[in-house]
DNA sequence: TAAAAATACTCCATAGGTATTTTAT
DNA sequence: ATAAAATACCTATGGAGTATTTTTA
């Protein structure tokens, strides 16, 4: 039995088309004419076609030899490009990141974490995917998703689960005019007594448990239990409501840019409550691209 | 200096990826585990890359790996095609088939021609363009297009141009009411010498030097000059200038179909004139396509 | 007749085989 | 304890080299 076609068979085929001449393509592929010779003759022979007119003084690609190298281009262009394609994998510059993150991310943190690093690795495809803390940790676990952006819980992390904290974030109060006192307005600072009784509009726990526990501390710090006056389990639905005068919220402070109307954001007197917003992933996951953005996020 | 990196390194690793199991991989590519083994490993070496997670129990593709492979298929299988490719275009069955026709071709004959051979050779392109015969000659002889459709001339073909009759078409007098007798309307016959005066409305010999030929050779039989009452360079018009009442022309039968309002196709009494429809092409052509047009048209 | 492709042969690099060891479950 | 991958060493195919002949523009 003979040995099959080979990629290097090709390469001779290509260089003498692109010579027109044994001896020439020969010195460009650093070997001699005869067994150049011998290797068109037997890729021919092989495929049962002929691929070149030759004489001793002339070469020509037939019509079959033509279309022949369209195609064999490409194909060896496609199979040079594999080394790099292994290796800019392997950097974790190509490939696909599963990001999961909290909603309260994406205000502001997010959007501009992923538009940086799609300039710095474009090749990178990301696929994100809104989810809260708990589901993350399970999709993690699960190796549904390469890596998480939730808010830090009290308790400790499983300790395969890494994370990295991103943002620390002071809780400021998200007030309409009603419960802003002028003072207030004026200073940019509220003092949380003024509005400790005010109704609360706020997460129910499961959609944000971290944030909730947080918020919890702070009412308890001031002798109160937290009483939820209204649940909403959208960002942009406390602040409307905020801004409808139904009540008062804490809010992380990096919401604060989103400048809607009717609401005032108000620094807390003292020593603020804040979150944490971090990062987690898995530690043994074998993914470069969450390696390359990893380190990107040190940068 | 160490070999470069090798297809067969490719269908290795594909095969490995595949089984996730040395063992069995080695069975499916006829070969045993160890040198396996060792050109796996070498591949992770010259891609300076890790392709696998290996332990005795189990293997697994690493993300790289992963990424790789997708790639790597695709290179594989086209490679694999290319034998096929280089098959199909040698017996013609892919490939670029360049045809000049006549314009009276274009009526009834050509596209014909055209359909019945594109639905046998679906890959094979046809670049259609029309020409007059002398025009689709130089082109022949320039390698311009493969194969031509034109009215035999009378002179003979240049000894590297061969040839096939495609049709014989017999000319009929195309006429309105005002030149057809009642008696010829009946029975489909009209003697020539009815409208051997009449007003003829015919192409300039330019443009249809066979045809015009013939027809002026007919009219010598009838001790007449071709004496031309309106030129026209397009057999639509010289049809709807005989409809609307300007004169009679001949025409070849196969026009006959196009049964054009207000124009009536008589044969001629006796022996009538005819043109032939021929296909021309170079006598030692390397054209895959054009064998399998040829060998196509036999059928 | 001269330049270039085709033959004829020789050689060695390396892909693959066999035997064995290592390792992780 | 065992199945499977890794290591060590061997073999031989065939790709490439050298010398020479053939061919046709």
């Amino acid at each position: 039995m003979r040995a099959e076609m080979d990629l290097r068979q090709i390469r001779h085929f290509l260089t003498v088309a692109d010579e027109l001449h044994f001896g020439r393509a020969a010195d460009r592929l650093n070997m001699t004419q005869p067994p150049l010779s011998m290797s068109i003759r037997r890729l021919e022979e092989d495929l049962g076609v002929q691929l070149f007119h030759r004489t001793t003084k002339s070469v020509a690609l037939t019509t079959t030899g033509t279309i022949l190298r369209h195609h064999a281009v490409q194909v060896v262009s496609d199979f040079d490009r594999l080394p790099s394609i292994a290796r800019q994998a392997a950097r974790g510059a190509l490939g696909t990141l599963r990001l999961s993150f909290v909603s309260i991310a994406s205000f502001d943190l997010l959007p501009r974490l992923v538009s940086r690093f799609r300039q710095a690795f474009p090749q990178v495809q990301i696929d994100l995917q809104e989810a809260t803390s708990d589901v993350q940790l399970d999709a993690l676990a699960d190796g549904t998703i390469d890596a998480g952006i939730i808010i830090r819980p009290s308790a400790a992390l499983h300790p395969q689960i890494c994370s990295r904290t991103l943002r620390h974030d002071p809780l400021v109060a998200a007030v309409s005019d009603r419960w802003a006192p002028a003072t207030s307005l004026a200073s940019g600072t509220l003092d949380f007594r003024s509005i400790a009784d005010a109704p609360l509009i706020f997460f129910p726990r499961p959609f944000a448990p971290a944030y909730y526990d947080a918020v919890e501390a702070h009412y308890a710090d001031h002798g109160r239990p937290l009483q939820i006056h209204q649940e909403a389990i959208q960002m942009q639905t406390i602040i409307g409501l905020v801004a409808a005068g139904l009540g008062v919220s804490l809010v992380p402070k990096s919401m604060a840019d989103a400048r809607n109307t009717g609401v005032h954001y108000l620094d807390l007197a003292g020593t603020a409550p804040q979150v944490d917003v971090c990062m987690i992933w898995k530690r043994d996951a074998d993914q470069p691209a969450l390696q390359a953005f990893l380190e990107f996020i040190d940068t």
